[in-house]
DNA sequence: TTTGACTTTGACTTTCTTTGACCTTTGATC
DNA sequence: GATCAAAGGTCAAAGAAAGTCAAAGTCAAA
């Protein structure tokens, strides 16, 4: 699939770089033999702030988009997260945040498969539908809590 | 039967893999002669996370379904506290449960942080009483499978 | 014979991807 | 300053999967 080579692209370059990338939207289509908005969607659906990525990008001769991975201190980090997380959150957001947690080393690839366990719709099925997404949030808010003790 | 033959072929297709699987649903229906949704069925009715795996997918172009076994020669004791936990169990015997996985070895006391966290009073606190420890017994049950890999 | 668990099917929904037409911003040049 | 070309932005339509759900079928057990 097509989103997921530029993807991939970019994390290598993003790595290379040492975290912090410029690149021009034109430019790579050309080389990649896509449309430029194909980059565009990649990078509005993959390079998310929520994955911890930055986005800022310049219009008109010489613009560019620039892509940088956030890293930030450990609590500074979890407080986000238990702020983002808010009082209700859908499985999809909370594995993102998981995932993200995970690329960060705050959490274990086991920790988040236990995490993402407790979270799961199969495990809180039971919970009326308009309820569950707050249990979810009460639980990984707690979750989250847990880890910075 | 059909979700018989279905069933049959995706196990064997695991163990040439490993134990892990990706598969496309429409391509595997068309294969077979069925409906796609058939193939959902199987999945759902057969590779349970209770039987030990775990799916997950992704939907639009390039989408296809994951299915991972999980081998447990390795834990019986994990599935002891699987059965032992049954379908409600209050906070306290599940610390007691926690403390024995912990003292055995089996979870790191981080780990067992964050499960406390999660099946505890404060995060189910927004269950009906009645639920809660159904609600308490479906997560611990999930999060015991998940350790299980 | 009825009931209930399990299967099979297909219509409809949701999510994700790809493409292209059109819009806005910016820097350079006259 | 006005104009223009060179970026990137936006959005909607079409396409490509998988998910959902309810109706209908099957079959064995009570």
């Amino acid at each position: 699939m097509l989103t997921d080579t530029i993807a991939k692209l970019i994390e290598e370059m993003l790595d290379e770089a040492g975290g912090s990338l410029e690149l021009q939207r034109n430019d790579m289509a050309a080389r990649l033999g896509c449309v430029p908005s194909q980059i565009s969607y990649v990078i509005t659906s993959r390079f998310t702030p929520e994955r911890g990525y930055m986005i800022e990008s310049r219009r008109g001769g010489g613009g560019c988009i620039r892509i940088v991975k956030k890293q930030m201190q450990r609590d500074e980090y979890l407080m986000h997260f238990f702020y983002a997380i808010g009082d209700s959150i859908d499985e999809r957001s909370a594995e993102a945040y998981l995932a993200n947690l995970a690329g960060n080393g705050l959490i274990t690839s086991r920790e988040k498969n236990i995490i993402s366990a407790s979270l799961s719709g199969s495990a809180l099925a039971e919970i009326p539908i308009e309820f569950r997404n707050n249990i979810r949030a009460q639980i990984f808010r707690r979750i989250i809590l847990s880890i910075m003790c």
